[in-house]
DNA sequence: CTCTGGATGGTATTACTGAG
DNA sequence: CTCAGTAATACCATCCAGAG
């Protein structure tokens, strides 16, 4: 500076020119300045007025969601009327749908939902399948993993390598994680296009979730396999073994022999055989019954397929004699009381009023009773009730009533209320017991998160009121 | 908490039969 | 033959209790 002071006293218009030039180069700078700032300010509203918009957006997305739900019944799990109301509220109050914390919880649960409903299980089956490389999820189609020396099985249309799984092991085995990784990675990646309606749900389903619906499958899958191959772990697993029918040893193969057929007082029959035979004969007392004084809704529960009485084949298997016709054995229960039982005598007397049906069943011969036989556990629809039963048989289990197999009578019979389904108590357990759901943590810290970024970001202050003095 | 087996409930599929 | 209905079976899903 010392040296610099002598040589500025040069010719003073040079002084005069340096000083012009940085003046109308200040004065570029304030256009360039005026220039940006409206950029950025117009930039700034472009922005701001594009989160109203997605919000707007995100509404409208919301609103449509509750609707489809709607349709397709699904209903939040637990304490719905609040959350239900609030579909509605929504619209009107955007407020409660701009919470971002709400927002993640609704989502979330959303999420859950989803990953349970029919869209997202059907894109999971259909993901399995396609990466197992099988026709059809059943369990006879299921690969076993490969040995240490075969060679890994691959897609004949695209050579990929095939999944396999060791249905032995736990989900969490290496062996099975990464397969189920590759079916969460796979429906991300091609799920949407290749099964139909999972497209608008997939998006709104958490990774977490999808990734519970898998595991559930998997276990659902390992527990067919190992039965199908129960008894061929030892004896080598013989393709034509199963000549006979392949399908029946779904009770194990060996099922204790049925030594209830003896006319002996053994269980009941195999239920899904049981209900199967009940049912026609439920229904033809239903139909014999209409327009009579038992056609009542006090009396509806008595056409209840779980209060028929046992159909068991007259004969056991191969002893029927040439020429007999297939017929079944009526086993009546026990604990039937004679009200019921005049109910259905009087009511088989009748006429069937549609003779057609009538015609196609099997005839029914009466077999000895089954007194030693419980009424079935059941939901609440499918119960036997009170009246049903003969009093002392009750009396002297009292236990039936709270274990499912009885339900009390109800107003009609002129108690002071109806029974209800006990599932009510599972929800007050879980209230008690603490969170009914938990929701994975990462979720909503993000989201909080970013919060506490943009509020650090903003001092505090509304983001409104900085726009707000930007635009001013 | 994770996993399993048993019980229950419900739908889908298949075989069969009588009627037209 | 097709159609509709019964009967039997296969399969999926869930709940629950209990083991580890």
């Amino acid at each position: 500076m010392a040296q610099r002071a002598p040589s500025a006293t040069g010719p003073p218009n040079q002084h005069m020119q340096r000083l012009n030039g940085a003046i109308a180069r200040l004065e570029d700078l304030g256009t360039v300045f005026e220039t940006f700032q409206s950029n950025a300010t117009k930039a700034l509203r472009v922005l701001r007025e594009e989160v109203k918009e997605l919000r707007e957006e995100l509404k409208i997305t919301n609103g449509r969601v509750g609707f489809v739900e709607s349709l397709i019944d699904v209903e939040e799990e637990g304490e719905n009327e609040v959350e239900e109301g609030e579909g509605v509220a929504g619209e009107v109050l955007g407020e409660v749908l701009l919470d971002p914390v709400q927002e993640s919880i609704n989502a979330n649960q959303q999420s859950k939902e989803l990953a349970d409903g029919k869209a997202i299980k059907d894109v999971v089956n259909e993901t399995y399948q396609l990466l197992l490389g099988i026709p059809k999820l059943y369990k006879k189609y299921l690969p076993a993993y490969p040995d240490g020396e075969e060679e890994w099985p691959t897609d004949s249309a695209t050579g990929h390598r095939l999944l396999r799984f060791n249905w032995y092991a736990i989900a969490k085995d290496p062996v099975n994680a990464v397969s189920i990784k590759a079916i969460v990675d796979a429906i991300r990646a091609t799920g949407a296009e290749r099964v139909q309606g999972c497209a608008p749900f997939l998006p709104h389903v958490l990774d977490a979730h999808l990734l519970e619906r898998i595991t559930t499958k998997f276990y659902y899958l390992a527990k067919q396999y190992k039965a199908y191959h129960a008894h061929d772990s030892q004896t080598y697993h013989a393709g034509n073994g199963e000549g006979r029918n392949g399908e029946d040893d779904i009770f194990g193969g060996e099922r204790e022999d049925l030594e209830e057929g003896s006319e002996g007082e053994g269980a009941r029959m195999e239920g899904a055989l049981r209900r199967a035979r009940a049912a026609t004969v439920a229904a033809q007392r239903e139909r014999k019954a209409r327009g009579t004084p038992w056609d009542d809704a006090k009396y509806a529960a008595a056409f209840l397929v779980n209060a028929q009485s046992d159909n068991e084949d007259e004969y056991k298997e191969g002893e029927r004699p040439p020429g007999a016709p297939i017929r079944y054995k009526r086993r009546r229960p026990g604990w039937r009381s004679t009200l019921l039982q005049q109910l259905y005598d009087e009511v088989d007397a009748r006429p069937d009023p549609t003779p057609d049906k009538a015609r196609m069943m099997v005839e029914r011969v009466m077999g000895t009773d089954l007194e030693r036989i419980k009424p079935p556990k059941a939901l609440l629809k499918n119960r036997v009730r009170a009246w049903m039963v003969k009093d002392d048989v009750l009396e002297r289990n009292r236990d039936w009533l709270e274990g499912r197999r009885v339900a009390r009578d109800g107003k009609l019979w002129g108690e002071e209320d109806d029974p209800v389904e006990d599932t009510v108590k599972r929800k007050k357990d879980r209230q008690g017991g603490g969170r009914k759901a938990k929701r994975p943590r990462a979720d909503t810290s993000a989201i909080e998160a970013a919060h506490a970024r943009v509020a650090k970001v903003t001092g505090g202050i509304h983001p409104d009121v900085i726009f707000d003095a930007l635009d001013g």
